[in-house]
RNA sequence: GCCGCUGUAGCUCAGUCGGUAGAGCAGAGGACUGAAAAUCCUCGUGUCAUGAGUUCGAAUCUCAUCGGUGGCA
């Protein structure tokens, strides 16, 4: 009975897959006269890391809206919490300009948490979670997954003891808000007042791979190395929180110490992609209600994206 | 050619006094409550180079053969 209802979202298409399965080549073709595109992805909010977070090349972004790309610095933080309350925002913007809303991305967290429905957890201080990983330095994980026991012992029962992000986020939760992180109760399933047609993209293990590192091959072509570069050369850091996504943290070391080479740093991207590439599919199939096809199959995305549209128009208020 | 070292999991290597083998990496599977491109969890049978010998029993000792590698010629 859930009465609280604020207005209802309008229904969008969430389209993902992991990283180089070919999301963004499609998008032109299903979406460029009828859609807008609502970007899930933590790499391509922040401004000028174009090549390594492989943003929609400027004829895309000319041809089709896109929202999501480009908002943040790469010193500034952004999060899942943010990300919902943006597309939600977003999804209701287009499908008030009568144009149909695209959540597409390969940040299978955020469309999770769009799905399912934010927890309310009120915004916690901002120095906690630095307070916290200091604790978590001199202590190490496991007395801090002690100390969550007591103050919150069915989440410290749910995380591992050496699961060092989610027990500092649970530590900050409760130092926060005064409540245990479990008392804030979750959904697990999608929510009902947010029609979403999932389309997941897929493909076999080897061509996924081929795809990977080619296109890795290509973005050093395209002058990875500059645009690094170019950010350290700017003040760009290790820790800052845009400097951690694949195809830019490999780089540090290279730069600091001259103990590798760019082909061991063109490998560890490569690597690093591919098992990133693994987990999103991990995650996705988690999902409930996905309907999975091959990326070049667009005759069959189409007719379900065309199916979709009709079914929400026939019933819609 | 001679002398030495060496050959064990996809890779790098452990393996004690002989009791049929195990780490790291790679790889695979999984988890996911505002860091998520983050952070974690689980998974180890392989002609112990090949052949013969010694032995109740050989990755381990002996001999031969075939690789690799270093030095001297």
């Amino acid at each position: 009975m859930s009465t609280n209802t604020k207005t209802d979202l309008p229904p969008v298409v969430c389209l993902f897959g992991p990283t180089a399965v070919g999301k963004t080549d499609l998008l032109e073709e299903l979406f460029a006269s009828s859609g807008e595109i609502i970007s899930a992805d933590s790499m391509q909010v922040y401004r000028k890391l174009d090549i390594g977070s492989a943003k929609p090349d400027s004829s895309t972004l000319a041809c089709i809206p896109h929202h999501l790309i480009d908002i943040l610095d790469y010193t500034e933080q952004f999060n899942a919490g943010d990300f919902v309350r943006l597309a939600e925002k977003n999804a209701r913007e287009i499908a008030s300009r009568g144009k149909l809303p695209v959540i597409s991305g390969g940040t299978a967290f955020y469309f999770r948490n769009y799905l399912f429905g934010l927890p309310e957890i009120p915004p916690v201080p901002a120095g906690l979670r630095e307070e916290l990983n200091r604790e978590l330095e001199s202590f190490g994980p496991e007395e801090l997954h002690r100390r969550l026991g007591t103050v919150d012992p069915e989440t410290a029962e749910r995380l591992e003891p050496g699961d060092r992000a989610r027990i500092v986020r649970a530590l900050e939760v409760f130092r926060g808000t005064g409540r245990a992180l479990s008392s804030y109760k979750t959904g697990n399933e999608a929510r009902k007042d947010r029609p979403c047609l999932l389309i997941g993209l897929e493909r076999p293990r080897k061509e996924l791979y081929e795809r990977i590192d080619r296109r890795v091959e290509i973005m050093f072509g395209m002058g990875l190395l500059e645009e690094i570069k170019g950010l350290v050369h700017e003040g760009a850091r290790e820790d800052h929180p845009g400097m951690k996504g694949i195809g830019y943290s490999e780089f540090f070391p290279f730069l600091r110490e001259g103990c590798m080479t760019l082909d061991d740093v063109k490998a560890r991207i490569q690597q690093d992609s591919r098992r990133y590439a693994k987990r999103q599919m991990t995650f996705f199939r988690s999902l409930p209600g996905v309907h999975w096809y091959h990326p070049e199959d667009t005759a069959a995305l189409k007719k379900e994206i065309r199916n979709f549209k009709r079914d929400f128009n026939s019933s819609g208020p």
